[in-house]
DNA sequence: CTGGACCTTGTAGTTAGCTACAAGCCGTAG
DNA sequence: CTACGGCTTGTAGCTAACTACAAGGTCCAG
């Protein structure tokens, strides 16, 4: 089977060499195997699984909501309710999210068509667009 | 016209009273007048700037980001072709953020749809979900 | 007219998430 | 067999984004 060093993975991931070990002490991603000369071996999954976590980042989740969302297919042995109501409450979570960025995005194409025609801009659609929830 | 002070303005965005001279030190709202007593006074559009703030990083945009987002409509003296050309760009930005989601999403509710049977939870349909991009 | 809550500025400390050494071992091309 | 690139560990430093503190001025209830 083919395994990749620490250095291979880091680049396959886009990802800095020192980030690996980082997550690895986070436990993000497993303990590697290692090899005779004590060197990490890495697998496929690995690379998937920092490529998750890159872009779970960039949509705003924090290392430890990334955890989180790997542990829910990490543990058959939880209680498959306790999963579920967890994988259930990520949805919603990331329900909020898309909306949110789906209101953003509206504001924004009006914006760029406001801009289309002539005229200067002098209202805020952008801000506009996010009015909502306040208690 | 009703006015608020920093302490306030930070309640009613519940952030803390300190973020909100760092936004200002930053640039990111603008500097407030003053009362005689050299307090800060601020007005609902500013409420409104820190909720867009709060909002936007959770989903993954940074702080510089986030100013670049709100130039778009404080620049009426821009080249109308420049706004619009870098509002295309978030809009582009955001709807590869909505989709990546969307991945999640389905792969979460697959996850919990899984669970609703019996058996245990063997794949990995999260990471699944995510595949595609590789140079 | 005073005590406490709130404001001012300047500056220092904190947390998350990396990122970069240093000192030394491994592996292979020449 | 040695030079050099890549690996090991431990630890230190960095950036973004706050967050806290100190020393002092302001405002108002009692």
């Amino acid at each position: 089977m083919e395994t990749l060093t620490r250095g291979e993975l880091a680049q396959r991931c886009a990802v800095n060499f020192e980030t690996v070990r980082y997550y690895e002490q986070q436990g993000l991603i497993p303990k590697p195997s290692r090899s005779v000369s004590n060197y990490r071996l890495y697998d496929e999954d690995t690379v998937r699984r920092i490529r998750f976590i890159k872009r779970s980042q960039e949509l705003g989740f924090t290392l430890h909501e990334i955890k989180e969302l790997l542990s829910l297919r990490a543990e058959p042995r939880a209680g498959c309710a306790d999963v579920r109501e967890r994988a259930q409450t990520k949805v919603r979570d990331i329900d909020e999210k898309i909306r949110t960025l789906q209101a953003m995005r509206r504001a924004l194409s009006k914006l760029t068509s406001k801009c289309t025609g002539r005229g200067g801009i002098s209202e805020c659609p952008i801000l506009d667009a996010l009015e909502d929830d306040e208690p």
